[in-house]
Parts: structure tokens; C-alpha cells; sequence
DNA sequence: CTACAACTTCAAGCCAACTTGAGGTCAAGC
DNA sequence: GCTTGACCTCAAGTTGGCTTGAAGTTGTAG
């Protein structure tokens, strides 16, 4: 069993965003010792799951609709994988602005906009994202 | 050339949203006509570089910081590379999800949590993150 | 048994990123 | 040449995701 702290300190919030994500229903203390919240261990990997869920963009309501703290999400089959398919276009975006940015690091073009390199690396994500 | 209306369209954008931007010093306008701002086509790939970044996590200063119109990044190469490195790792934690999701959209287990298939793709994730 | 640090609640506050609204300007079609 | 609707500015409002503060409670070390 774990206190509110220590499962801050191996996730990486703070006790006062897991107490709010508390609220929203995302997560729960198995019990209490006197007023204190005591969690299970497993609440560390939902924690994960949920943070991950907001670098891809996701609101904690969405997150909540996915991954609920009674694990049955509450959203159709098909929107999930319509969501994983958004998650793999998102992915591809990325890896292009990963290289941007290295390129970005050591491109010496006055401005980027006109380097050809740049470009080409844009121009491959636009037409992927074209009509989005 | 380009009216407000345009750029929104093909960006996806409201016009106010645009406005803002500009407020904020990421994209400029270049001129008017009347008082109806005209844009160059090359500011929809400054704008679609804007929200492959916003979708990377970055704010919209740190943005600006990278991309500004002027095209000269005021953060040093260092720090570019740290953010390039962050994007990388935060596409591993992509894959992960858009399979997680996937997964929960077909698994008929009671709570995900439990799943040894889920817990499987959870703990790879895991282990890469750890101590971060 | 007492002190104290770590927790608790609840309301209010904060920041980023926009949106909305009121009131004004102007280019283009009739 | 007048209307109309797309634009404009500027201030205020909204939403999501927390944080902060005040005031109270409690497990644990000394």
C-alpha cells in the first residue's frame, strides 16, 4: 500500500493532481488509514496510462471514457481505434518534427522556411496530412 | 495571396486563433489590404509547423522560441537536440498507446489492468521510462 | 503523551490558449 | 452610391488542468 506521496514521487505529479484526478474518477484509493488515501500499487501503471493518454492530446474526460478506474471503457470500438489511427498520424508528425528540430539545431539558413532540406522534410508531412 | 478566412480554412484554424498567433509573435501577416490582413501561402506551413508542435506538448513561447517568423531559433542547438531526444521518446510512448488502444477496443477481459497482454505492453513501455 | 509533519477538505486562484461580443471599417456586387 | 458581409480592434469571458491557502485531523518519532 502506498501513501498519496510516494505514488507522486513514481509518477511525477503531485499529490494535489492526484487527488484531482481523483475527482474526475480517473483513479481511487483502495481505502484509508484515518484520513489518509492508501493505493494500491497498480494505481502507478493507470498514473502512467494516463499520462501518456495526455501527450497525445487526450483530456482527462476522454481518458476517463478509455481508461475509468472499473477498466470498462465507456466509448465504441470503433472511435477507439479511430483514436489509435490519430495516434499513428500523430506519430508520423512527430518523427518528422524530431528531425526538424535537429535539423533546425544545425542548419545555418537564415530562415528555415527557405532551406531545401527543411522543406522537403515539411512538404513529406503535408501531403500525409493533406485534406485532415 | 491570402485572406484570414483562407489560411483558416486550409489550416483548420478559427481566424481568431490566427490572430492570436500573430499577437504572440509567430506568424505575421504580409500586409493589408484595407484592413484585411494578406498572407503569403507559406504561412499555412509555418501554421501546420505550429501545431505539429502543439501536439508535441511545446507552448505556444516555446514555439516561438524554435520557429519564429524571423526564422532564427533564440534556444541554443543543446537544447534543440534535448527536445528532439524528449520527442523520441515520447513516440515510443505513442506506439505503445495507439496499441493499448487497440487492444482494449477488442479485448473483452473485465478490467484491462488485468490483461496479460495489456500488462505485457504496459511493462515495455514502463521499463523505458523508468527513473525519468 | 506530546509535537509535528504529513496528510485532509474545500473554495478560490492561476495560466495558457483561445472565444465571444460590441462596436467600427471597408471592398465588392448590385 | 449603397448595402452587405467579411474583416477589424480591444476587452472581457471561458475551459481545462491544476495549484494555493486556510483551517482541521492524525499516524509516528521522541
Amino acid at each position: 500500500m502506498l501513501d498519496i506521496a510516494e505514488v507522486a514521487e513514481k509518477t511525477g505529479l503531485t499529490a494535489s493532481a492526484l487527488r484531482y484526478y481523483e475527482d474526475l474518477g480517473l483513479i481511487e484509493a483502495v481505502g484509508r488509514r484515518g484520513l489518509r488515501r492508501q493505493y494500491e500499487p497498480s494505481v502507478i501503471t493507470l498514473v502512467g496510462l494516463i499520462s501518456m493518454g495526455r501527450a497525445a492530446g487526450f483530456s482527462l474526460t476522454e481518458i476517463g471514457q478509455i481508461f475509468g478506474k472499473d477498466g470498462k471503457p465507456s466509448i465504441p470500438r470503433e472511435e477507439l481505434h479511430r483514436r489509435a489511427e490519430e495516434i499513428d498520424r500523430q506519430i508520423r508528425d512527430l518523427k518528422t518534427l524530431s528531425a526538424l528540430l535537429r535539423h533546425v539545431a544545425e542548419c545555418a539558413a537564415p530562415s528555415h522556411l527557405e532551406c531545401p532540406k527543411f522543406q522537403k522534410l515539411m512538404r513529406v508531412t503535408f501531403k500525409q496530412n493533406a485534406k485532415r
